[in-house]
Formats: C-alpha cells, sequence, structure tokens
DNA sequence: ATCGTTGCAAATGTTTTGCATGTCA
DNA sequence: TGACATGCAAAACATTTGCAACGAT
C-alpha cells in the first residue's frame, strides 16, 4: 500500500470524501455507498470499505460506534484533536475543542496515579432548531 | 418479563454477575461466557446475552463499545452517573464521578444552542502499576 | 397447567477476506 | 509487465430471534 495524500488518490478515496463533504454528520459505511449508488457513482461496498479504512488511518475522517454498534465516519474541519457535540434529530454536529477537559482529563487521572494514553468525549442533544420545532 | 431484583432472578443472571465480579474490568459476552463454561458452570451463550441485556436495563452493569465493535459489559460498584479511568494493561478501573465535567458539558452545549441529552466519556492510559513496569 | 427460562439452530447485519479481473504507469 | 485498485462472492464476526423443551410455582 503506498502512502495516500490528504486528498485521496484512489477513485474510492475520492467518491467516499465527496460523500462525506454532503453527509450532515456522522455517515455509517452502508449509508455512504447507498450514496454513491444513488447519486450515480459506481463504487462496491468493499472498496467504500477499504477507502474508510485508509482515510482514517491517515487522519482524514474520524471514526464513531453507534449503541448499535455500527461504525461512522465523518470528515472533521480540524485536524486537531477535538470533541463532538451532535444533534440526535437532524445530525447536526459541532466540533469542539476543550483545554479546560484536557487539562481536568490529565488532573484526575494523575489523582489515581494514571497515564493518560487517550480518551473520547461524545455528547448528544439537540441543536437549537430541533430543540425547539 | 417480570422486574428483576437487584440480584438477578434467573440462573444466567446470577452466572453473569458472578463472573463479572471477577472481571477486573470491562468484558465481552463472548468472554463472560467462556469464562463460565471453564468455571462448569453450563450456561448457552444466548442466555448470557439475555442476562447481560436484562441487567444492562436494570442498570446494573455497564456497557462499552470496543473500537473492534464489541460490547463491553461491567459491574459498577456506584449505581450513580460516572465515567471510566481504564488501564489498558491490567484492566483495572477507577470509576470516576465530575461534577465539573457535567457543568462544563452543559455549558458548552448551551454556548451552541445545544441541548444535552446524554455524553459518554472514556480514559485509556496506564495505572500506576503498569506505568512504572 | 402455566408462565418464564433456557439453549440450540438458524437468521441477521456489519465488516473482512479470497480471488480473479481491470487499470495505469 | 508489475503493482495496485476494484468488486463480487464467500467467510468471519457479534448479536438476535424462532422455537421446542424444561422447571418452578
Amino acid at each position: 500500500m503506498i502512502a495516500t495524500g490528504a486528498g485521496g488518490v484512489t477513485r474510492a478515496q475520492r467518491a467516499v470524501l465527496a460523500a462525506l463533504v454532503d453527509a450532515p454528520s456522522f455517515a455509517s459505511a452502508q449509508e455512504i455507498h447507498a450514496r454513491l449508488r444513488a447519486s450515480g457513482e459506481t463504487v462496491g461496498l468493499t472498496s467504500v470499505y477499504r477507502a474508510l479504512q485508509s482515510l482514517t488511518e491517515v487522519g482524514d475522517v474520524d471514526v464513531l460506534r453507534t449503541d448499535a454498534g455500527e461504525a461512522t465516519y465523518r470528515r472533521c474541519d480540524s485536524d486537531r484533536h477535538h470533541h463532538h457535540l451532535v444533534c440526535r434529530h437532524c445530525g447536526a454536529a459541532v466540533e469542539v475543542e476543550a483545554p479546560e477537559l484536557e487539562r481536568w482529563v490529565a488532573d484526575v487521572a494523575s489523582r489515581h496515579g494514571y497515564r493518560v494514553d487517550d480518551h473520547t468525549l461524545e455528547i448528544s442533544g439537540a441543536c437549537g432548531r430541533c430543540a425547539t420545532s
């Protein structure tokens, strides 16, 4: 496997990235595949999975597991470490950077004698538009 | 289905709870099943899944999805809302309650016009014992 | 007898892999 | 020609469900 540039180098990778740009928030591999098919692209499900795997490794997309166990993918604006605030209704997502949180995490960990290797925070709820309607 | 007491009322539920007490941290359904089998208990995999489902609904055990997509379960000491600090090596886990975090989450959400329905935070790293050895 | 529990087998759904084919340098 | 990329079909998973047998009240 050759190192892929940030833009995605294979046909499948380009197609998947394009689909992710349209996606309101996190989309599953199956959804991406269906969307591509619907838009006339002829990409196999296998290639979608492989493209997502590559893109994830390179860091171009973020992965999130749903409660149902489905992996969902999202193209993130920021390439820095951040967390998500996702609307359950319309799928709108806000990327939030949180230095205080990072600090707090490190603090709590060290207070328990732990070294932090990784952490995840996901907040789900309703965005302003959906909460009121 | 009848309401099950906190102790677990079916044979499968009792067995699963017992297995979870021994578990150093989160264990998958398959692991629990294997452990029960190894210890001589004759419990079907199906019953393990069903027991875990019931126990989860009642709130006796917590669920956590691994990156691999496997659901893992843990018997939690606290029945209040809390987060986990898990050691990747030995599996030791600390349950941490974090009022500041909850406040911060609510704050960030409202700043973006969101209403918070749910949130998850997982911290993984190395405990003191494993970090130094 | 009745009703919940059990567990096998089969179904489901996602993701991965084997393999033959296509494509581009 | 050679190294990938592709996609179908099949496999590998975790998990759920249908269903008949079982156990306790």
